[in-house]
DNA sequence: CTGTTAGCGCTTTCAC
DNA sequence: GTGAAAGCGCTAACAG
């Protein structure tokens, strides 16, 4: 099993003189487009099956100056929210005719750089990025490069190109009036370093202004690196209780994996959820389907988010000018982790 | 923002005239191969940078008869696991030079042979599944590509090029012999259909052999189809408290969210775990870091998989003829969800 | 070190 | 409906 060299890989050439006929018969029997006889349309994608011929995607895109890709970068895989996206989006692309490919980014701007800057060298019909927070570079490369993009999650007044999502800061400030009128008066907050999860940071931005308008003090926050998910969430929990100098009567999480990581410390703990502590999530992730506390969040629309963000690249695609940004609404969902404040607490 | 037209993209020509020199000397600055003076070079950079000429992988792969692109297909976004795997292999092949692009398959054999089809036609120069269980033409293509292909998670006797991954009959099988050993006797199963996640299906075999020789009735099976993760473990546990004709003494789940879901399910039921029934996963999954209650579970090696099959597709694809199939080991963590049978429960 | 020539495998365009 | 000619944007191979 070795690399075929390029000589003995079977070409459109091969099949036209099989069958023969002239390569345009085959170029176009292949792409189903009209200009052969039926007849010899049948026959040509016999000859080609036979001779297991593979049309080359390189020399198509480079021939006609158009690919039916799209690249999709996400930040990680380790999160279920992207999961749900990508799917929607995937089958978008699909039914439509398009080939979808991934690739992650880690949160890390650089690393997003690099993979828009080697993306857009294979001249993809359309790009979609997570979130708006990308660095100068990428979003001027993009612009520039003329390729339809679509930032996907995160809603934008300013997108680079399009974009569909929801509004963060938003989401963070509703909760927050949703835990004030239920007595929360005095929120922490377990999440990550500023710079590493915006999205985050913007809902939790959003948080504390309602809070602040509200009169009450911030009690505390606690920033993880690296792990934004269970463990991030009990460790920052576990870091939380050890070093808080005020008292807090809720704790705000970056996601619901990090709010149950969270919930498991305090229950460890002994602490009362929420009789002493109430705590809320983010997103609606599927572990929330199954718990017998269920956690406290606001649910995301993914699957709408992502539909609605693959119509709207490919209207982009074909040439259509689409409403350049949209936001989703976010639901809050009240579960077992949070009660009306000076109650006894609620068993689910 | 128009797509620009293809005249309009400064290409190689436009660098060359720009700096006076040939395209050649252009195209060798800008790989950074040898033959242009260091000075040279330089300016050709500055202006291909000023003009912000980006070169055409496309046009570069044609001509080269060669890209620097390895595509990879997962099952789903959904479960952490391949989320490693893939994070591992990832760097490696960045390491090494190479882009990644990912997609999904989600368990399906039709859609992997479309996507595999699909990334034939770009000419990458590796490919890696996921599972070795692939539809006939699936190997029949690859095979015939002489593309370097890795088959990534599951080991096999005849891979289609090389394979590296864990022997999940095995992992099974050694599982079942360690619940002997502690007394169970009457297992339970809640996984996937049998044809849907084949690499379950071969633990659920080993598994079952082992309680087969050791004489001991298998008690029952629940398939669930679609969500294999929290809800599907939920709902199938529920199931099988509900339908069992005979008594079970512990459930093996197909994988650890599973586990969690179905202990999610006894904890509302008041079944005591491990008092009455036993619950076992698979993976040593993130979740089961922050549990006060562990789960038992196999842990499988999946950072190590990704760097070992990233470093062995990289040395296919140098010419190496690197040993065909490895096998990684597998690790039994006993948690607090089994205890010796016959003693009282013991709490984490 | 530098440039010229001849493609890579396909599609566009334009005749017939 | 069919095919010949002319590239797409770049690199290998070779000559200077």
């Amino acid at each position: 099993m070795r690399m075929r060299s390029r000589s003995d890989r079977v070409k459109i050439e091969d099949v036209a003189r099989e069958a023969g006929v002239s390569i345009m018969s085959v170029s176009r029997a292949m792409r189903g487009v009209e200009g052969v006889s039926a007849k010899k349309r049948q026959e040509i994608l016999d000859i080609a099956r036979r001779l297991r011929y593979s049309p080359s995607s390189v020399a198509g895109s480079l021939a006609a100056a158009d690919s039916k890709l799209i690249g999709v970068s996400v930040p990680t895989l380790d999160d279920a929210v992207f999961g749900e996206i990508f799917a929607a989006m995937r089958a978008s692309f699909l039914k439509a005719g398009y080939q979808t490919v991934f690739d992650t980014s880690y949160y890390e701007e650089s690393h997003e750089e690099i993979w828009v800057e080697r993306m857009i060298a294979w001249r993809p019909a359309g790009i979609v990025l997570s979130g708006t927070q990308h660095s100068k570079r990428t979003a001027r490369m993009l612009r520039r490069s003329g390729i339809p993009t679509l930032e996907i999650w995160a809603h934008s007044q300013d997108p680079i190109d399009i974009c569909v999502g929801i509004d963060h800061a938003d989401a963070g400030y509703q909760m927050a009036l949703k835990l004030i009128e239920l007595g929360y008066r005095r929120p922490a907050y377990v999440g990550a370093k500023e710079n590493y999860d915006k999205r985050a940071q913007h809902r939790f931005e959003g948080f504390r202004r309602a809070f602040k308008e509200e009169g009450s003090q911030f009690g505390c926050s606690v920033r993880m690196d690296g792990l934004l998910s269970f463990e991030g969430g009990r460790a920052g929990t576990a870091k939380l209780l050890k070093s808080a100098r005020t008292a807090f009567d809720v704790v705000y999480f970056l996601n619901d994996h990090m709010a149950f990581g969270g919930m498991m410390e305090m229950e460890a703990r002994g602490i009362d959820v929420p009789g002493d502590i109430g705590i809320v999530g983010f997103n609606g992730l599927r572990i929330n389907n199954v718990l017998n506390k269920q956690i406290t969040t606001s649910i995301t629309p993914r699957t709408e988010m992502g539909e609605l963000g693959a119509r709207t690249l490919l209207a982009r695609i074909n040439g259509l000018a689409p409403i350049p940004s949209a936001a989703l609404p976010v639901k809050i969902r009240l579960g077992d982790t949070t009660s009306v404040r000076g109650q006894t607490d609620q068993r689910g």
